[in-house]
RNA sequence: GGGGCCGUAGCUCAAUCGGUUAGAGCAGCGGACUCAUAAUCCGUUGGUUGCCAGUUCGAGUCUGGCCGGCCCUACCA
């Protein structure tokens, strides 16, 4: 029976590229979808871009564009980077379109008639240059607890304390720089509570949740009340204005989710389809692929939105884990922060399609790309067994026809068709790993064929050239079934196959009969061997795109720090252990006396006292921009167990501190008032 | 502080409901082959299933504790 199924992937948002962590989820979710088209399901792959909320705005604003151009912009490069990774969607859409709008207007409707919406007031605080008011993230202050400076807006990583934004000393906003006032303005909330009996049953029952996700609910929100939705924001923002709340906008995270439906309607009108057939059907699945970060909209406030619209509600919620590179969290500092675009710049995408595929589960499990075990595993794999299959064989029937009839192979290729069953499984349940470990089992079987038939040798023989073309008909029929397995996975492959062997791969069921008759065309390479020079540039070029990136925000940050600094000074590539940096004893010094050196060019001679009688004496080659006079008195820092030097003018008894490359740059560190002589810097 | 997940061969992972001697792939080692992109094939090494106790005729699997790692929370969602 064929299934109807509607498909969508986590809009990504519109303030930034898609990088390989992105990917995992638009190539599972591809691979699914291509997965239930091939079985001949009638399926949509419905995507977009999430576009609004505050950070849109402040970064359309700090570029001086409009955000529906900055949108605009974001979009394309979206579109592109997918496309590049073969990830293909139904419709890609935007929540900034007439479709969204119209469908938030709809489902804000039924949430209002049914009584879910309230209305409160909220203390925020206010930035009143860029005329907007701040998510916590956008305030920067003195910590209230330790007096740590330029802490965030909810929490203090020095001390580990939390508290509000209204409690920090100082604050100011990351946007424009001023002070941040209080103020108060009415925000409309959902009332997710009324709904409580309803998502208590949806999200424990019918298998529309991996079980931990069911598990970590019913733990972490559904014994308690469930608290009131925020799902609006005063001006100014990016986004819809509420129709009934005038001068008021819908948060970015009630439009968001809504975008799949908006897309819908877009597909739906440029084929003259019925939203309804989609999203009201009872003969229509829809599921959801998402990252665990986002779990709760969408197994909590989503479920309860769309129950209350009368909208279909998800037949299954598919939540993957992250992204790590080498088994830690991407950083850009090592460079396996790696865009989509770089990463497609020096490898085939096919790698990173497979890669993904052999290692997702349906569990919430976390996947980690190891570099080496990459470049392993597609070698092996994808070279090694798959591909080499039709190498060993089509050589030997190049413009020749496979055999008409399918010849004796000892029931291998029954086998591999008895197996379509058991990898559609896998596939269904998301277990992809599983489903490429049973094709590759297949791949070693056809190679291990081809090993006993030995058509290298019966070549060498005129007599034996039916033989021949036998072993290689059920050789490259044993590829094609693997690639037709493979197919929702590297759809390159399938297009390579189709062209050797003259016959489109259309449907699963290919896999269970042979083909016979058709022409063998001319093998080429279908795909390289991982080049590990490529995948060190993909590292490097994207440490270097991270330097670049940083110097481009500084244009528009308030503060105007240029890169020319670390481009002078470039970064210790070294790590220095915690037990290293306490060697260093550094002290809080007062400059009591500060002298010439006659015969020296760019020394003064200073005495630092650490307090009480400890001194030390010491040569510092800062004369080119201090006097000794301004000196005396001040507060240094001071390396006070340096070993020891010797010098042409008496012994220096450590180091004081100070930045700068030298000349008339140059300039000492002070510690902050209060500091006291002997005092040791941590 | 509260909660969750995980720990099986050098690496990545299997092992049905608690059931025979814990299995694959990769890597390693030994051999074969030479059609194939230094690919392939045959053989082989490798495990106190993190540790300790308990339940049981029987524990990788269930229970408790400990160790180690990851994540979510900390009165936000």
């Amino acid at each position: 029976m064929t299934r109807r199924i509607l498909v969508t992937a986590a809009l990504p948002y519109a303030n930034g590229p898609i990088h390989i962590g992105h990917l995992v989820e638009y190539i599972q979710t591809d691979i699914w979808v291509r997965f239930q088209k091939l079985r001949g399901n009638r399926c949509l792959y419905i995507c977009a871009d999430d576009t609004h909320g505050t950070a849109i705005m402040i970064r359309a604003r700090q570029e001086g564009r409009s955000e529906e151009a900055l949108i605009a912009d974001m979009r394309e490069q979206h579109v592109r980077d997918f496309a590049a990774f073969d990830i293909e969607f139904d419709n890609y859409g935007s929540t900034h379109s007439d479709e969204n709008r119209q469908v938030c207007e709809q489902i804000w409707k039924s949430v209002t008639d049914d009584g879910l919406v309230i209305e409160k007031p909220v203390e925020q605080l206010y930035d009143p240059e860029a005329e907007t008011y701040l998510a916590d993230r956008f305030v920067k202050g003195t910590c209230p607890k330790c007096k740590a400076p330029n802490q965030n807006g909810d929490h203090c990583e020095k001390c580990l304390s939390n508290y509000t934004p209204k409690e920090l000393i100082d604050p100011r906003s990351t946007l424009s720089g001023a002070t941040p006032e209080l103020r108060q303005a009415p925000h409309r909330f959902i009332q997710l509570e009324q709904l409580h009996d309803f998502l208590n049953e949806w999200t424990q029952s019918g298998n529309h949740l991996q079980p931990e996700i069911a598990n970590y609910l019913k733990g972490h929100f559904l014994g308690d009340e469930l608290r009131d939705w925020d799902v609006t924001r005063p001006p100014a923002y990016f986004g819809f204005e509420v129709p009934d709340f005038p001068g008021n906008y819908w948060y970015v995270w009630f439009d968001a989710p809504i975008g799949y439906i908006g897309s819908t309607l877009q597909w739906c009108k440029a084929h003259g389809e019925s939203l309804d057939d989609w999203w009201r059907s009872p003969d229509c699945e829809v599921h959801h692929f998402i990252g665990k970060d986002i779990t709760y909209f969408h197994t909590l406030f989503w479920p309860g939105v769309l129950k209350t619209a009368g909208l279909s509600l998800p037949e299954k919620v598919h939540i993957h884990g992250f992204l790590t590179v080498d088994g830690e969290k991407m950083s850009k500092s090592k460079g396996t922060f790696i865009q989509a675009s770089t990463y497609a710049d020096h490898l085939d995408p096919s790698y990173l399609r497979y890669f993904f595929a052999s290692k997702l589960s349906s569990k919430v499990d976390d996947l980690d790309l190891n570099l080496d075990e990459f470049k392993a595993k597609v070698d092996s794999d994808l070279v090694g067994k798959v591909v080499n299959i039709a190498s060993r064989c089509a050589k030997f029937v190049e413009d020749k026809t496979l055999s008409k009839s399918y010849p004796d192979d000892g029931m291998l290729f029954r086998r591999g068709a008895l197996a379509a069953d058991r990898i559609a499984e896998h596939y269904e349940n998301c277990d992809f790993s599983s489903a490429i470990r049973e094709i590759m089992f297949l791949a070693d079987q056809a190679n291990q064929y081809i090993e006993s038939k030995q058509p290298w040798k019966l070549r060498k023989d005129q007599l034996k050239r039916g033989e021949l073309r036998e072993i290689c008909t059920v050789g490259l029929n044993l590829f094609r079934q693997i690639v037709v397995y493979l197919g929702p996975v590297l759809p390159k492959l399938v297009q390579q196959t189709n062209e050797l062997l003259s016959e489109p791969i259309q449907h699963w069921d290919d896999a269970k009969s042979p083909l016979l008759g058709t022409t063998v065309n001319t093998f080429q390479h279908m795909l390289q061997r991982v080049d590990p020079e490529q995948v060190e540039k993909m590292i490097e070029d994207t440490k270097d795109a991270q330097v670049t990136e940083a110097s481009g925000d500084s244009a528009t940050s308030p503060y105007d720090d240029g890169p020319e600094a670390l481009a002078t000074e470039p970064l210790s590539g070294e790590e220095c252990t915690y037990d290293d940096f306490v060697k260093v004893d550094m002290r809080v010094a007062r400059v009591v006396a500060a002298n010439h050196v006659e015969g020296a060019d760019k020394l003064l001679q200073l005495t630092l006292s650490l307090g009480g009688d400890v001194t030390r004496n010491v040569f510092a080659g800062i004369k080119s921009v201090y006097d000794p006079e301004q000196l005396v008195g001040r507060l240094v820092i001071c390396c006070a167990n340096l070993a020891p030097r010797k010098m042409r003018f008496g012994l220096s008894e450590g180091m004081v501190l100070a930045s700068g490359p030298g000349g008339k740059d140059i300039f000492l560190l002070n510690p902050d008032e209060g500091a006291k002589p002997g005092m040791r810097v941590h």
